[in-house]
DNA sequence: TCCATGCCATATCTAGAACATATCAAGATC
DNA sequence: GATCTTGATATGTTCTAGATATGGCATGGA
């Protein structure tokens, strides 16, 4: 059986003349006769009766009728799906970010175009650290990321810098400066500091101690914190202040001020966007031309 | 696209290997690749991924190769399908009962014993009386009833008798008699009598009230009921004696009681069984023998 | 009663497609 | 670098879907 002979028998029992399908299907008579036939003696079953003006369908025939419907539907259906699959229309795809990018409007507003052009991606969200996102992507259980750093040991790996966000200096409210305006490097270094730990993003926690040493002030770190927003929760708590990406300046509203940076060169934070180099699936390359290009990069 | 393309894509996803897939479907691997191909060339979409050692699915063929199982087999499901309903053993039915006749164990048991054979064919069953029912069949709302009178205006059906059952005298328990021994037609002359109206049943009607007349005791029929079931409950309600057919005793245990009648020739009503002549569902005509096997008849 | 009409079935032919055989090419494995 | 594995290509053969021509049968009108 194929699919020629559901579309013969479709259009028969539609028609109630084999003569009449004949024409609206292109062919003659005679051999769709032969094919209604031959499908009939496959499954061994009369589908039709023959009357003296034109054919009607049997018991059984209206009952494969509705199967063979449903079957030629479904089989248009694949066709445009993986059509939509193969565009980068549908499918799924695995994103990661660490918990410190999730909050940064662009982010937010990429993931959102994504699903605005392809509404048939289903998006799953993994949050996580930047090192375990990364190996993710590499063991393929994820298929793209927004991080903060780069890990070095995934070379099958490639990462897009979407943009830098100036640091912030958050303090307790208690404790904050009169105006909201800049604050120096070396008033900031006067103040105890809640840190995130090293190991969660040396390179930024490097650049960090290095611009307070150039202005000869050492930054007084009183307690590690395993993240950014675990740092923030302290400062909420009045244990000291911190430096945060500007993205995050909406969390405590009540307990924490935030205050710009006067740092030259200006202390900043990077978005990364992380992906295997070898990617092959249509929706994550749809879904990373979409990132690029509302980040501009 | 023919199921031939779906069934060869299955066999290829499932193998890894185009060779290995072409010795399972008993053909060889040239041909297997070319209609892949063409598969591919015709949806415009790359399925495989052409590998060193074998290949694999992409993200679309991935997509199509579920689409494809669901398709292949819902249209061995259809085949089966629609053998199943030429055989009679799926399909719908709607049977019709008038309300004296469903009581009988011999109904109850040739409806269940259909259920047993034929459990993926759907039952409807549908109460009138038997004019009624028997215009419905004529008209294809209804396939076949059991009733208890035959219409004469219906040449295009057919009229099985089932069986006769005898006809039980009914009394107030109240007025019961002594014994609950046969009572002969003499004595339940004398009793007031309800009855159905001649235009429910006029055989059966005329049948009672000629035996009556035969013994020389015509009967005293205070009250005219619709049917059989009417009847009951007047008799139930103190108002008079009346005659029912021996498969309606197990109404009002407590209100009425049942004597046997003595009568030369014993007085029964049958149950027929109401079909077209012109039958083609397989579906019914499986049915229908059942139902005589059942019966006997 | 006869003929015209409409519609499906049968017989036969042809062109195209599916499949087989033989061979090639590319990458992997030793 | 030789060999093996595996898919692609080239070419011939078989089978079958479809075309053409014709027959059969019932219906409806003259």
């Amino acid at each position: 059986m194929e699919l020629r002979h559901l579309r013969y028998f479709r259009a028969v029992a539609e028609a109630g003349h084999i003569t009449r399908a004949a024409e609206r299907l292109g062919i003659q008579q005679p051999p769709l006769s032969l094919q209604i036939k031959a499908l009939e003696n496959e499954l061994g079953v009369q589908l039709l009766r023959r009357l003296p003006r034109g054919v009607e369908l049997t018991e059984a025939g209206a009952a494969f009728y509705e199967d063979t419907c449903a079957i030629l539907t479904d089989a248009d259906r694949a066709v445009s799906r993986v059509r939509r699959v193969a565009r980068g229309e549908a499918g799924q795809i695995a994103v990661g970010y660490s918990s410190t990018v999730i909050s940064h409007p662009a982010v937010k507003s990429a993931i959102r175009a994504c699903r605005g052009q392809a509404p048939e991606v289903a998006v799953s969200l993994v949050e996580d650290g930047s090192y375990e996102l990364a190996g993710a992507i590499a063991a393929h259980r994820l298929d793209a990321a927004f991080i903060r750093t780069e890990p070095e040991e995934f070379p099958e790996l490639r990462f897009i810098e979407l943009l830098q966000e100036p640091l912030l200096l958050a303090v307790p409210a208690e404790e904050g400066f009169a105006s909201a305006g800049p604050v120096s490097l070396a008033r900031a270094a006067a103040l105890p500091l809640v840190l995130y730990r090293r190991s969660a993003g040396p390179k930024l926690y490097d650049r960090i101690i290095a611009a307070f040493a150039a202005c000869g002030t050492p930054p007084r770190i009183i307690q590690e914190a395993p993240g950014a927003n675990a740092a923030l929760n302290l400062v909420a708590a009045g244990m000291g202040s911190t430096l945060v990406p500007q993205s995050l300046c909406a969390a405590h509203p009540e307990a924490v001020r935030y205050h710009p940076l006067a740092a030259d060169p200006p202390l900043t934070a990077p978005v990364l966007f992380a992906l295997r180099r070898s990617e092959t699936s249509p929706a994550v390359r749809r879904f990373v031309s979409t990132v690029r290009e509302v980040a501009g990069k």
